[in-house]
RNA sequence: GGGCGGUUAGCUCAGUUGGUUAGAGCGCUUCCCUUACAAGGAAGAAGUCGUAGGUUCGAGUCCUAUACCGCCCA
């Protein structure tokens, strides 16, 4: 045959970027029905999803990985099905992150970012962004990404910070947001406030210090307490017991000596104070700890700060000022000890809080910050998911999503740092007043002065994600895009940022762009390594995409993040999966040579209707089911359960069976291999139609080659039913199911007799160690199922290594033949004439154990048939039961026959 | 302390509304370079579906309890 030129392997690395620039300047990615082209329908519906924002300093990992190929397969398809289509990119420009890795580079250059002044830090860190961030982008294409780039957006662009001083200058109208002293988490290496979830506790070993907290009075009587962090004890302003703990009754509204300083604080008593714990009294350091900062509040104690923006203790630490908090707690414990104020110290495990970024421990502080009272916000956003508006794939989310939301508390919204936006406040020299402004302001709204000076904190960079959903398309402008496309369809991203981002989108959307940003959430899991540990640098086990693509090609990757992942549950992923699934690639590459090659041989036209084989007819049924159930898994966002479908269908039917009969069908010429090559080309384009969404290069190239074949073939080829030889499969139309027409089932039990046939006389074949090369001779006897068998034979008997010349099919064989092995399915008894190669008594021993196996059933069934199931089943399930029992019944009929007829 | 998820073959995991012989990939055993594919083909071994109850004609699937592992929140 062929005359195909395409090479033996699929050839992922020539192919990939060759396609990605190809897809990329014909425009596929950009939305069919663009609002600001003329001819636009508003009332088509599109299909919309936000990028999640990726880190401008980001290096591409398997998190990106897994979302930009989960997003990708949801574009895809509903591009396919016809859809407007617009998947936004963009990144975000990650504050802190960013920031460090700019200060890094001056610390190389031995300068700190002080000594360049912000101005020229700014500068510095633009440079950096233009020369490393595109970098991030670059590696999202290689994964086949198709969104529409020309609507890229970073959120530092103009019209995003716009849309930023816009939300920001809203809320403080509103009167949400506000400026004062709270306890905040601070990180002292990065000297800049950071809010609630960006902290993590962790349980990590450490100590209990038990210790006496003198009374003022003088009479040598004191208070145990006990604590962790000693260090804060110069901070303590009060001594906490519970109001009902007897031990301590008699203390309440007496004072004592803070240890070291003296200086005299009251104890008072407190229902959070839990009696069990520890000496069951408590060191209250209202500035220094969220429970006793709620605490101070109720009892209107004292806040004493003692440490600097770097946690070493201040002037309020007396002689312990100018120390590391980690050096005073030793320090003043040793002093403790020596001024016999220590009862006594144990191990003990408790939760430090540390920073997400840079895993530093974080202190709780009194610090001056902007705040967002986010709960009129929130109340909103709970109301969308509350009334399905809003829905979260997996559902359980939704517990989570209300949990937090429900107890949201305000949010600190200023960072200490200089790369973001900078907080739109100015503060008059003159009169001290704020002014709040969207445009720069010249002079002071109050007093007109021109002594004005911006607030030098910049904003969370959550703050402007949160925008990401709207800003992206020019809000507050009234833009035709924001028009169309908001709100957005799916927001698709894992569920460790449901609080970061999904939350603050879904409140941000409703408040500012007045309706949900989004109408689905789907949340995929974490990608672990192939034990299901967390990947880490330190445990070396950290799979590297850029690599694997590299070496196994990105398609074989995307198939194994889609396929290998249910929504919202963790995967562990190994690279011989991704190698298992870069085997599938290359098969179905192979099945694509086959069938271009056998294009080539077969008659361009048919001469009579078509007359199609049990095979043809099996095919296209299963292929209809596959449609079908591909839709319904779709539809419920389970796309590793369609990819699976799809993957099996087309290895282990279609490759494996179809193919294999195929060939017979093609050797026949005329209409035969007319219509084979038909139903091949049909059912290959359909395939790579459905795997399009999760291996879109291969699907892509070798639809490009069947294509070109076809066509040049002939014109009959083609594909029917709204689809096409379209131009590129990218946006080549979905498959539609054919609807049942009632031949369906009785062609796929039919096929599946022949399936199980031809197993069992290969199983004989293997078990007598046969070679393929070397055909057998076969006597079947089918009963009523001959005629069907005989119409069969061929494909049979070329499946299962059959000499055609030499089988005989009967109704049935009073005499079972000798010297034959036999095997038996769904009671048709297949014998192969094997002179000399039959060890009588192991063959009896095979056929009882056989025997014994249906016999077994049998039994099995005659019991369920003869409980209450018989008749409280319905009726179709029993007819079931007993159509197998019968079954079961000749089978074993059969088998002692044969058995019989060795003894 | 509260909530959630997991527990199915040696390993990694599927199993969609309960339907009666529980599937895949990898690994393992045996055979085969059969002109689409050795990154392949054929055959095979392998699971009391964590445990204990319950609902039901029927439970891997639903309910209750419980153990272990993991995650989130406080």
């Amino acid at each position: 045959m062929p005359k195909t030129t395409l090479p033996k392997t699929y050839d992922f690395a020539a192919t990939e970027q060759r396609l990605y620039a190809w897809w990329e300047e014909s425009g596929f990615f950009k939305p069919t029905n663009d609002p600001n082209l003329p001819g636009h329908d508003p009332d088509i519906e599109p299909f919309v999803i936000s990028i999640p924002p990726a880190n401008v300093t980001g290096k591409l990992h398997l998190g990106h990985a897994m979302f930009v190929s989960m997003e990708d397969l949801m574009i895809r398809y509903h591009r396919m099905k016809g859809e407007p289509s617009l998947w936004v990119p963009g990144t975000d420009h990650a504050g802190i992150a960013t920031q460090l890795q700019v200060e890094n580079m001056l610390r190389e250059q031995g300068k700190s970012r002080e000594e360049v002044g912000r101005e020229q830090f700014e500068a510095l860190t633009w440079d950096w962004k233009h020369e490393y961030g595109g970098h991030i982008t670059r590696q999202i294409r290689r994964l086949g990404a198709s969104c529409d780039w020309s609507r890229e957006h970073f959120t530092l662009d103009d019209d995003l910070s716009a849309a930023v001083r816009e939300a920001f200058v809203q809320l403080y109208e509103q009167g949400l947001i506000y400026r004062g002293a709270r306890l905040i988490n601070w990180s002292p290496g990065l000297k800049t406030a950071v809010s609630d979830i960006e902290v993590e506790y962790a349980e990590e070993p450490g100590f209990m210090y038990h210790f006496k907290y003198r009374l003022a009075d003088g009479s040598g009587e004191y208070l145990p307490v006990a604590t962790t962090r000693p260090e804060t004890i110069l901070g303590d302003t009060a001594v906490a017991v519970h109001p009902e703990d007897p031990r301590y009754l008699r203390y309440i509204g007496r004072t004592v000596l803070v240890p070291m300083l003296d200086r005299e604080i009251p104890v008072i008593a407190d229902e959070y104070v839990d009696r069990e714990f520890g000496t069951g009294a408590l060191k209250v350091t209202p500035a220094h700890d969220p429970n006793d900062y709620e605490i101070g509040m109720r009892h209107n104690l004292e806040f004493i700060n003692v440490m600097t923006k770097d946690a070493r203790i201040n002037e309020n630490g007396g002689p312990y000022q100018g120390m590391d908090r980690f050096a005073c707690r030793k320090k003043i414990w040793a002093d403790m000890r020596e001024a016999d104020l220590v009862i006594k110290e144990e191990p003990h495990t408790h939760q430090v809080p540390r920073s997400q970024r840079g895993g530093e421990i974080v202190e709780p502080m009194i610090s001056t910050q902007w705040f967002l009272k986010i709960q009129p916000l929130a109340e909103k956003a709970i109301e969308a998911v509350r009334d399905g508006r809003i829905r979260i794939v997996p559902e359980r989310f939704e517990k989570v999503y209300f949990n937090w939301m429900e107890n949201i508390k305000d949010w600190c919204i200023s960072r200490q740092l200089w790369w973001g936006h900078r907080i739109p406040v100015w503060y008059c020299q003159a009169c001290g007043k704020e002014t709040v402004s969207r445009e720069d302001p010249t002079a002071c709204a109050h007093c007109g002065s021109s002594q004005l000076e911006q607030d030098p904190d910049v904003l969370d960079t959550w703050f402007s994600s949160g925008l990401w959903p709207f800003s992206t398309f020019g809000w507050p402008e009234q833009t035709p895009d924001l028009d169309y496309f908001y709100p957005t369809s799916v927001l698709e991203t894992g569920y460790d940022i449901l609080f970061f981002w999904v939350a603050r989108m879904i409140m941000d959307g409703l408040w500012f762009a007045g309706d949900i940003p989004f109408h689905t959430v789907y949340l995929h899991g974490l990608i672990r390594d192939e034990h299901g540990q967390k990947m880490s640098k330190s445990k070396g086990n950290v799979v590297d995409p850029l690599i694997v693509m590299e070496e196994l090609g990105t398609d074989a990757l995307r198939f194994t993040l889609l396929v290998g992942s249910t929504p919202g549950n963790d995967m562990n992923l190994s690279v011989k999966k991704v190698e298992g699934n870069r085997n599938f690639a290359n098969k179905v590459w192979n099945m694509g040579r086959f069938i271009i090659g056998a294009l080539e041989d077969a008659p361009a036209k048919a001469q009579a209707a078509p007359q199609y084989t049990l095979a043809d007819s099996w095919i296209w049924a299963r292929m209809n089911e596959l449609i079908r159930t591909v839709d319904r898994l779709f539809e419920n966002y389970l796309f590793g359960e369609a990819g699976r479908q799809i993957y099996d269908f087309m290895w282990g039917d279609f490759a494996d069976w179809y193919l294999e009969i195929a060939k017979l069908q093609l050797a026949q010429g005329g209409d035969r291999a007319f219509y084979t090559a038909y139903t091949l080309t049909r059912v290959l384009d359909t395939c790579l139609r459905l795997l399009h969404p999760y291996t879109p290069f291969i699907t892509e190239e070798l639809w490009g080659h069947l294509k070109t074949a076809a066509e040049a073939h002939s014109a009959e080829l083609a594909p029917k039913h709204g689809m096409g030889w379209e131009e590129a499969l990218i946006i080549a139309r979905w498959p539609e199911a054919q609807q049942p027409e009632g031949w369906e089932e009785s062609k796929i039990t039919d096929f599946t007799l022949i399936q199980e046939l031809v197993r069992a006389i290969r199983n004989v074949r293997a078990e007598k160690k046969l070679p393929h090369s070397q055909k057998l001779a076969a006597l079947l006897a089918a009963g009523d199922r001959s005629a069907l068998i005989k119409a069969q034979l061929e494909s049979i008997a070329s499946l299962a290594g059959l000499n055609i010349e030499e089988v005989q099919v009967f109704d049935d064989l009073p005499e079972p033949p000798a010297d034959s092995a036999s095997a038996v399915v769904q009671g048709i008894a297949a014998y192969i004439p094997l002179a000399g190669l039959i060890d009588t008594r192991a063959e009896i021993t095979r056929l009882e154990k056989e025997l014994a196996e249906a016999e077994g059933q049998i039994t099995r069934l005659e019991n369920l048939l003869n409980s209450p199931f018989a008749q409280k089943a319905p009726a179709s399930v029993v007819e079931n039961e007993r159509a197998k029992l019968a079954t079961f019944q000749e089978t074993a009929q059969k088998l002692r026959d044969q058995r019989d007829a060795l003894s």
